[in-house]
DNA sequence: CAAACATGCTAAAGCGTTTAAGCATTTCTG
DNA sequence: CAGAAATGCTTAAACGCTTTAGCATGTTTG
């Protein structure tokens, strides 16, 4: 453990050439005809005085890292985490470790992190797209890097993405809330013209034009900090007086209910878009439009190291099924129970 | 952006040596007596081809990465993820990059992890240590390598690193109840031998010996999946009855709701060790130890930072203390209010 | 006006690997 | 039994940068 062990340490004591055991080592023994013997007899030395390459050396060499660069919107918002750490084990045991970095949806943070990653070759990127890295994401396809993009993708970007069907979610959601009875369906967005928050109204629309009802629509910035949006909700909810409100993320759910908490307003009926591992806690408990995280995670890693092993040709598109998940919140009849 | 270009290139096209391009990007144009002039015909030539050097190949030759470790119980857990963003951002303003994963408290996985990032030659460490990976911690001491841990430390080991005063904060949470007027109060704690459980339990028993009460303490085992744990927990509150519930860390605080919740169970006094965004959002809303973040992430990158300098000498060892969020969960009057 | 120093730059080694090319032997062929 | 082929290994270049040592000049000095 004092001194760092290299290669060459380990060619000289035993009396032979580096490249000899630099062979064995990447198991090109067969190939490279290395006899048994004395593939054994480095092995088991190299094992004995725990001699480990160093990586950067070996990626400067082979242009490989065997890292893949996550880059993700927010990493403490729970449906990213989750995500993140599924994809972290699956890599993981293919042989990849995953670097992340959340973007807090800022291009300029986004771009500079996919420069990072890049500086740092990485050898694949999976990517939460923000608003304003279309060029950045193409740059990185015109130098063929593997990528594939998730949760929203970049339209008229022929890229690699895994998504959900969002509108079909969030008509979902909304034709639950009219087969309970609610009329006033009201949905809070953000203003983001992102593909997964456009799907999500237009999911929206949709159950509002089939069972003939008038929208009522809220959009609220992002980056506005969040006593700021749950004022904005709060006067929303008093102008509008809806019976029943769609939020169109977990976090702008959450709002939603701190406002209602906070200024003990009447209890509409609720579903969140994207689950909460607290929404069963809740009282009432909140219904929710449930991503499949396991295979979005899944099919994410997947394509990437199927690219990575120059498997995939052309774009590769999945898009998968969310579940809604109905709780107390949008039963209309238990819906009234607050505070 | 076709092929990418190398300090050769740029040293070529300008007609001047590899070294004088590499001493300026360095900023060491003054030190090595380059003229103004070709300096500033050098940067701006840079500037205008858009060379970024490789990273991998700078880190070979200098020994130096620019990126720290950081080693993180759990990173869904909103108390580690929030700190991780603090320290990455921290560290990034001041040059450094941080790449962080999950050890899930498993002790095999830290220590890959921590070979992971020595592999890959991280400049510091940051690290919660789980039990277990004395030797592993020791280890990088002993190759001086930077290095800090937090949230607890290794008994014995004379390391740097950033605590609570989780005695304190346990007492005062305890305290409080008792001060409520609670006599029966439960501890929900782990299996665990490190250091923050157990001065949680000490700061929990120093309250129970000042007001002369009788501890009751449930353990729980850390990897139990929550159903086992809900059960545990139910079958601890009916058994036991317990006026006032103090949980050791806030996933137990959430598996205790969630066994109220799901099986209707009177509601005690709680208060939870760690706190949760959305606590002040439940029904009731719960009191919390909380633990200043902020000052946890800024000690931490300091402490580290000054070690990359070589500023600082002897172990660094830093205290800080929590403050109890009193909400309703623990007014007694107010309690009760369940469901 | 030679010695000493300052100025402005460069040649080449080195970081720790991988890998293309090659070189002795030995073993197989016809 | 000579030439071809197989066997088992090695030499040396390369990856893209930093850094030590040093080389021409030009400018001071005593």
């Amino acid at each position: 453990m004092k001194k760092k062990i290299l290669i060459s340490d380990i060619a000289k004591d035993l009396g032979i050439s580096v490249t000899t055991v630099s062979f064995i080592l990447n198991d090109k023994a067969k190939e490279k005809r290395i006899s048994e013997g004395l593939t054994k007899r480095v092995l088991d030395y190299v094992q004995k005085v725990g001699y480990k390459p160093n990586e950067l050396a070996k990626s400067l060499r082979t242009g490989k890292t065997k890292i893949i660069g996550l880059v993700i919107e927010d990493i403490s918002n729970p449906f990213f985490a989750n995500i993140a750490r599924l994809i972290e084990a699956k890599a993981y045991s293919r042989g990849y470790r995953i670097i992340y970095c959340s973007t807090d949806n800022q291009p300029d943070k986004a771009i500079e992190l996919i420069q990072l990653f890049r500086d740092r070759h990485v050898d694949g990127y999976i990517v939460t797209p923000s608003e304003g890295v279309r060029d950045t994401i193409e740059s990185l396809q015109h130098s063929q890097l593997p990528l594939v993009l998730f949760d929203r993708y970049i339209p008229g970007l022929d890229s690699n993405h895994v998504i959900t069907d969002n509108v079909r979610g969030a008509y979902d959601a909304t034709a639950h809330l009219a087969q309970q009875g609610c009329r006033r369906i009201a949905m809070i967005t953000l203003y983001s013209a992102q593909t997964q928050m456009r799907d999500r109204m237009n999911g929206y629309m949709r159950a509002i034009d089939i069972y003939k009802l008038q929208p009522y629509v809220k959009k609220v910035n992002l980056h506005d900090d969040e006593q700021t949006v749950i004022d904005d909700f709060r006067a929303f909810l008093e102008d509008q007086q809806p019976d029943a409100v769609f939020f169109a993320t977990n976090y702008l759910a959450i709002a939603g209910l701190k406002a209602i908490k906070q200024y003990n307003l009447p209890f509409p009926a609720v579903v969140s878009y994207d689950d909460h591992t607290l929404f069963k806690l809740f009282t009432p408990t909140i219904t929710a439009v449930s991503q499949p995280i396991e295979a979005i995670a899944s099919e994410l890693i997947n394509i990437l190291l199927n690219q990575l092993d120059g498997k995939e040709k052309g774009p590769k598109q999945v898009m998968l099924p969310s579940e809604l998940i109905i709780r107390e919140s949008s039963l209309v009849q238990t819906s009234s129970t607050g505070s």
